[in-house]
RNA sequence: GCGCUCAUCGUCUAGCCUGGUCUAGGACACCGGCCUUUCACGCCGGCGACGGGGGUUCGAAUCCCCCUGGGCGUACCA
């Protein structure tokens, strides 16, 4: 077995194992422990899934524990159907979690106990002010240039009236509330700045400022990670761990994600979900290259496998301010990684592509062979799946423009030289057919610019595909020999 | 409005903590060239930034202050 951390502490078996999210104790087991806790009212989306993807490579870094947890209090808007599209994102991008999924919706209890809790050690209590009231302070604080924050109306109230109620956590009121952040440094608030959250709503539902602390600090978390629209609420949880006995865990706020615009980035800056760029055609390992570099840098680097980052990513080298979601990156990167990629496995997902395409490629040439003349040429899967057609589908027409300039009838010795000379391979491999096309060249005299895209278009329908000759050896001669044919029958 | 926060090429960033080695480095994009049977790949080159103003200092991208600009928050959403 093989510590997935992938130092050099080889477990002794062989071959040896890699078996992700297992390390070896000794050296790296750590207490730490950490989370992602995506709230499921939609897809898992860029920024979410960096941030799942720090708390992953920290906790495989460090051997901490990676858990998982769905924020799913807001009942009205979580679905089922979220939940299952973040999960298969985080698959997708190779982030395993060593705990959970933990649904917050199948713990009320817990929430509800502290909440009670709270109300008997008087550090919270009831709030009557229907919601009408409340946006007629605010307002009103707003108008006269205040804060508009609860005024704390019912906060020393002491009768129990039969009305619907929220309960509001007795924020303190005095002092200041500070935090080292790992990432952005000590973060000050002034306690007056501070208004008496709502921890259960009228429904007795608890809320999120509320839910999550409880979770973190009953999941043993001691490093929270997450995006930092979150620092404002931190102030707010931290007096609540310590009105629970809680102890406090560190903090890390990473910078969010913007769009092109600077602002933060959403639909209309184009796809922002995970698996909307799967769809058209990217690498997960793209996804995570891209996604660890927007924001964490290590010197001048900037491709980096699971692996490397599992070793190299530190909280020390993110950054402090947000950055810019630029997708002509991600496709550099993808480019790099399709490039780079395995041909078998590449042939997996193109043909999973093809099929969606209507391409029968049963019968057609190995597939791999056909993704290694195209890897050097598609930037996405997809893309590498429509230059890939023409292998299984012979032209049921030519580009008019490419027939009138290269299927013309004085091209007709040629290509029935060509025909002649190719039929008399044994194989078609690169090398002979290589050298079949320099005897087509020798006897008729003729530059390869004058052969060579004719038999393309011949052979594809148009004047774009990889090179003549890998496009002939991979085709097989069977059905170069036909496309050729054909092509002649058309001439004229 | 108030609070928090951020600030190096168009974008991601290195450098900043421990001032001089920075006429500020790398990457994406863009432009030009080379290679070439098409399209690409690749290679070479170019364009391009320390937001502004004050300090401190022999010397500041680096330290301090102010300004400006951006982001986030200000919910019975998370």
């Amino acid at each position: 077995m093989f510590c997935a951390a992938s130092c050099n502490c080889v477990r002794n078996t062989s071959p040896p194992v890699v078996w992700p999210g297992l390390f070896c104790l000794e050296e790296h087991m750590s207490g730490l422990r950490v989370r992602f806790a995506p709230s499921p009212t939609g897809y898992l989306h860029i920024g979410g899934a960096r941030t799942a993807l720090f708390n992953y490579l920290l906790a495989r870094k460090e051997g901490g524990t990676f858990v998982l947890r769905i924020e799913d209090t807001d009942v009205e808007r979580s679905t089922q159907e979220s939940v299952d599209a973040i999960l298969q994102a985080m698959e997708w991008l190779g982030l395993s979690y060593d705990e959970g999924p933990l649904y917050q919706s199948e713990r009320f209890g817990l929430y509800k106990e502290k909440v009670d809790q709270l109300l008997e050690s008087g550090q919270a209590y009831r709030c009557y002010c229907s919601q009408e009231e409340l946006d007629a302070k605010r307002e009103q604080a707003m108008k006269e240039g205040g804060k508009p924050r609860y005024d704390g109306t019912c906060r020393d109230r002491t009768d129990q009236p039969d009305l619907p109620y929220v309960v509001r956590f007795k924020s303190p009121q005095e002092g200041a509330t500070s935090f080292d952040d790992r990432i952005k440094g000590t973060i000050s608030f002034n306690n007056d700045e501070l208004d008496d959250l709502i921890i259960q709503r009228t429904d007795g539902t608890p809320t999120y400022n509320f839910v999550v602390v409880i979770d973190d600090a009953e999941m043993g978390i001691n490093l929270v990670i997450r995006g930092d629209d979150h620092i404002n609420n931190t102030p707010r949880q931290i007096p609540i761990y310590q009105a629970l006995g809680y102890q406090v865990p560190e903090f890390a706020h990473v910078p969010m994600i913007l769009g092109s615009d600077k602002k933060r980035l959403s639909k209309r800056h184009g796809a922002t979900s995970v698996m909307a760029y799967r769809e058209m055609g990217y690498l997960p390992e793209a996804m995570v290259n891209y996604l660890v570099r927007l924001g964490w840098s290590f010197g001048d680097e900037e491709i980096f496998s699971m692996a490397d980052l599992i070793e190299k990513f530190s909280l020390d080298n993110v950054g402090r301010s947000a950055g810019v979601f630029n997708p002509d990156k991600l496709l550099w990167l993808n480019e790099h990684y399709i490039k780079t990629g395995d041909p078998a496995r590449l042939a997996v997902l193109v043909a999973e592509i093809l099929e969606g395409l209507d391409v029968d490629i049963s019968g057609g040439p190995d597939l791999t062979d056909v993704v290694q003349t195209l890897q050097d040429r598609a930037k996405t899967l997809v893309e590498m799946a429509e230059g890939a057609r023409f292998y299984f589908e012979a032209p049921q027409s030519y580009d008019e423009k490419a027939a009138a300039k290269f299927l013309t009838e004085d091209k007709r010795e040629v290509l029935e030289l060509t025909v002649k000379k190719l039929s008399e391979l044994s194989s078609s491999s690169l090398e002979e057919v290589e050298i079949a096309f320099k005897n087509v060249m020798e006897e008729s005299g003729l530059k390869f610019g004058k052969i060579g895209p004719s038999v393309r278009v011949a052979l594809v329908g148009g004047t774009v595909s990889p090179s003549i000759y890998e496009v002939v050896a991979v085709l097989g001669k069977d059905e170069v020999l036909a496309r050729l044919q054909k092509a002649l029958a058309s001439l004229g």
